[in-house]
DNA sequence: CAAGATATCAAACGCCTGTTTGAAAGTAAA
DNA sequence: TTTACTTTCAAACAGGCGTTTGATATCTTG
């Protein structure tokens, strides 16, 4: 059994995969341009993984957004200081541009063009992170709401986080000069949370 | 000069490819499908728009979208009233499944996968909506603000109203049921609003 | 009607896609 | 070294893509 080559041209695919994949899609990806940037040929996706959907479905990964879950909810902060931080984490996370949290930007990407692997992201991913929103919301009302007032709640915050990945093409060409540096990102999580807490409060 | 059945493909391929762009997005979408449901020859795209582009560029059409600002541009309700009438006309726009008004559909597909078209949305279309949006929040607030945080509650608004479209098939997935009839959209018009103006009335 | 412009069509072109193939290279154990 | 197995590779495959072509209808105008 090999172990160096094999394994290493494996993971550089599949690293490979993250950045074309979070880049252009499942569909606007192409496998040459993922094995060029791996070093590998064209055959190695087939080979290793079986199809290009084999590939995507390797290289979603939500470890990232399930630590961050976690350690929202071991934290023993007062519900708005969690939500507060959970948004500034989920803030960098989603915007940092050259870090290796890319599954952030792919899950992005299979929203608006779903493929077969969506299905995997919404349960293993997606739907425990809205339950997560879900109990937080709930926590900083301090109120009985329904669950369908609990919902919309979630969707404003998330909707608000992700307005910022989903726009970026067109936020750039309205402010040149934008550019997500820590600070910016955390101006940003900062409002979200302003913006966000007042109408949880304010809830009937 | 004909006017019965070469202005009908024209306008046939036209309104084919609204529906094809907004369901698959540029990318996704084949000029041989347009075709197919324009009821045309695979060569007539390229005779009346010269190529996929144009055709593209044909199908984006702005006018709902402008009539919808100047609407509420010339009301002369409060400008909490006046902003929560836009919501609610916005997300009518935006969620409405099976009228005409596919353009939002493809905006937004735009905004995921740009092609060489979103520049003109984004001059003709979305900027001038931003801005009409940013003087509205200016008025609901009623208090000296920074442009920065005009911006982001304008980004806070849009966010919400955007997600409702752009996460639809995840949201369709976790709740197989989910319907947008026309009273599902206004509760969620009016959740939007609800959430929003506390927010604005508390800016600092 | 005849001439000429306009529109439609089937067929093909060149390119790019994901995938397959069969041979070559590399590795591990007997 | 021989044997068996895994991994890499260049090349090709079949199919879909946007686009072009040249012939054929269709219609307008003199």
């Amino acid at each position: 059994m090999m172990d160096t080559a094999g394994e290493n041209t494996r993971a550089r695919l599949v690293e490979a995969a993250r950045e074309v994949f979070a880049e252009h899609g499942f569909q606007g990806a192409t496998v040459r341009e993922i094995c060029r940037r791996a070093d590998a040929n064209v055959a190695a996706v087939n080979y290793h993984f079986g199809s290009k959907h084999g590939l995507l479905s390797e290289a979603l990964n939500f470890n990232r957004l399930k630590a961050l879950q976690s350690a929202t909810e071991s934290s023993d902060a007062s519900p708005e200081e969690r939500l507060r931080a959970f948004i500034m984490d989920f803030m960098l996370m989603l915007l940092d541009e050259d870090n290796a949290s890319r599954q952030c930007q792919m899950m992005a990407r299979e929203l608006a063009d779903p493929s077969p692997a969506l299905d995997k992201i919404v349960v293993e991913a997606i739907a425990p992170l809205h339950e997560f929103l879900g109990r937080l919301v709930k926590e900083v009302a301090a109120r009985k709401m329904m669950d369908a007032d609990v919902r919309r709640c979630v969707y404003s915050i998330l909707g608000q986080c992700l307005f910022y990945r989903n726009s970026h093409p067109v936020l750039q060409r309205m402010n040149p000069t934008l550019h997500y540096d820590r600070k910016e990102i955390e101006a940003i999580a900062r409002h979200i949370a302003d913006f966000s807490l007042p109408a949880l409060r304010a809830v009937k």
